[in-house]
RNA sequence: GUCCCCUUCGUCUAGUGGUUUAGGACAUCGCCCUCUCACGGCGACAACAGGGAUUCGAAUUCCCUAGGGGACGCCA
């Protein structure tokens, strides 16, 4: 029965409330952004909230810059948040207050512990073979032996015996033998809350009901319960989902694919690729591959979320990507190509913009499709070729082509099969030599894309420059 | 070292005791389409970590082993 709770935890009238909490000392990287997608998803899908908080207790390593970045990358994934953010150390003051009335009700106490002290406790437990922890030496201690001169932490007074039971959400039932939990600190000796305290009081006094966070947090899940129990609150539900893992099956590190959601983008891809690429990591919906955001919200719930650390795959990343620059609106790929190239005469968009459908399907990448766009972004002068009959055959394209009056894709098409079954030509022997004047490359869209995209005054008038006149 | 989690084709996964000669997708390899390159279509290759147990029957339940991962901070 105490299987994976699924659905279950969602059937209650409670409205879901879902939050993503990253600390703001890196860019949003990959994991982090499929945690943000997946609690974004929850709370679409039961029509909750998902709400923000910027974890950024720790002084030293939160930077302004980290904060944008995982604003930004948020935004380009599309995963808009309700309410303003939560900014966790704007609350650091009320944290303290509870701890100490943590100590007033005899849940909490003052450590007076040196970490020189911590360590030795530490080394010898492992010594013993026990698990390294804080022997509670200062946990029935009156403090009035407090040595002097030493700034007191406040430590949780956890429960010494039995256990700490979790129905996870994805994991199932995982209890915890309470023994191997130490009194962990609450309050630091500087006055400031550890993330373990700050994160149990946002959630609750933010009304969080679900969390679903990475699995490197399970065993932590167990010290919150604790602080949860010494409040008297109710947990939010948990569902721990495994790491992605780098494509060596190792931990994800900044070599292969532990970069910033940005990357992704200055890599080529559409942040709907990446998020179907993402969300398609650890959970599925059948056979189905290729699943759009809306069909997502209405799919997602907790049931269908696997159990086992995946790792990214690029090639995979990069044909979802494909598929949605293929079905991308064309205006909408002009911009991004406009963002890579400095300036575009109007008269080029319009020419990108007619060719755009034969662009698109050729591209994994928006870089890709950049460079592609060059043919029709830029001013190729064709030289004369060295062959007579390459010559020819341009010659009598021209003159076909510029009896051609109704310059469309099926007449271009049209004209050119006839100039070739005239002169007894395969196909090829045409479009080849047409396509090196048109573009100067071997490899490009159809030519009468081609044609039709650059209009009929330049298609003959490159044609012109190569016939050496 | 202690505790916890995980283990289906190379990769992501479907699969919740019989409907399975284990399905799909990416990758790879063929073929077709074809004006190049792609796209698309068709096909091939390819997996239940190992061992026990339960059962008429197990990828699916249980146990053990092995491998992988995570946690053990006055980081989050």
């Amino acid at each position: 029965m105490e299987n994976r709770s699924s659905s279950e935890a969602f059937n209650s009238s409670q409205k879901v409330v879902t939050r993503f909490a990253p600390s703001p000392t890196g860019f949003l990287h990959i994991g982090g952004a499929r945690t943000a997608l997946f609690n974004w998803l929850l709370a679409r899908h039961y029509k909750g909230k998902f709400l923000l908080r910027i974890e950024d207790t720790d002084r030293a390593r939160s930077t302004q810059e980290a904060v944008d970045a995982i604003f930004n990358g948020l935004k380009w994934l599309g995963l808009d948040w309700d309410e303003d953010p939560v900014f966790q150390f704007s609350r650091a003051q009320h944290h303290v207050d509870l701890a100490k009335n943590l100590v007033d009700q005899g849940k909490a106490y003052y450590c007076y512990c040196t970490p020189e002290e911590l360590e030795a406790m530490r080394e010898d437990a492992k010594q013993r073979g026990v698990s390294p922890k804080y022997n509670g030496m200062w946990r029935d201690r009156d403090p009035k032996t407090a040595p002097a001169g030493i700034n007191p932490v406040i430590r949780l007074k956890a429960p010494l015996d039995g256990e700490t039971t979790l129905h996870d959400i994805v994991q199932g039932t995982v209890i915890v033998a309470n023994s191997q939990l130490d009194d962990m600190i609450l309050v630091r000796s500087d006055g400031t809350p550890t993330f373990m305290l700050s994160v149990v009081v946002d959630d609750h006094d933010m009304g969080v009901t679900h969390v679903v966070r990475g699995d490197d947090h399970l065993t932590n899940t167990f010290r919150q319960i604790q602080i949860y129990n010494a409040f008297g609150w109710d947990t939010p539900k948990y569902g721990h989902i495994p790491l992605i893992h780098g494509p060596d099956g190792a931990k994800l590190s900044k070599r292969h694919g532990a970069l910033g959601v940005e990357a992704y983008r200055d890599m080529g891809f559409l942040p709907e690729a990446v998020c179907n690429c993402l969300l398609r990591l650890g959970w599925s919906h059948g056979n189905d591959e290729i699943i759009s955001m809306q069909q997502a919200i209405e799919w997602f719930t907790t049931d269908n979320l696997g159990k086992s650390a995946s790792r990214l795959d690029f090639q995979k990343m990069e044909k979802l990507n494909s598929y949605y620059i293929k079905n991308a609106d064309n205006k909408r790929l002009l911009g991004i190509i406009m963002k890579f190239q400095k300036q575009i005469s109007d008269e080029k968009q319009q020419r990108l913009l007619l060719g755009m459908n034969g662009l698109k399907q050729r591209a994994k990448t928006t870089i890709e499709l950049n460079d592609m766009a060059s043919i029709y972004t830029e001013d190729y002068t064709p030289s004369v070729p060295a062959d007579k009959a390459i010559l020819s055959i341009l010659k009598d394209i021209y003159d076909a082509l510029r009896e051609l009056s109704d310059w469309t894709e099926e007449n271009l098409d049209h004209c050119l099969h006839v100039l070739a079954a005239n002169k007894e030509l395969s196909f090829g022997k045409i479009a080849q030599p047409l396509r090196a004047v048109l573009s100067g490359r071997k490899i490009t869209p159809g030519i009468f894309e081609m044609l039709f995209a650059f209009g009929k005054d330049e298609s003959l008038k490159r044609l012109n420059i190569a016939l050496g006149s």
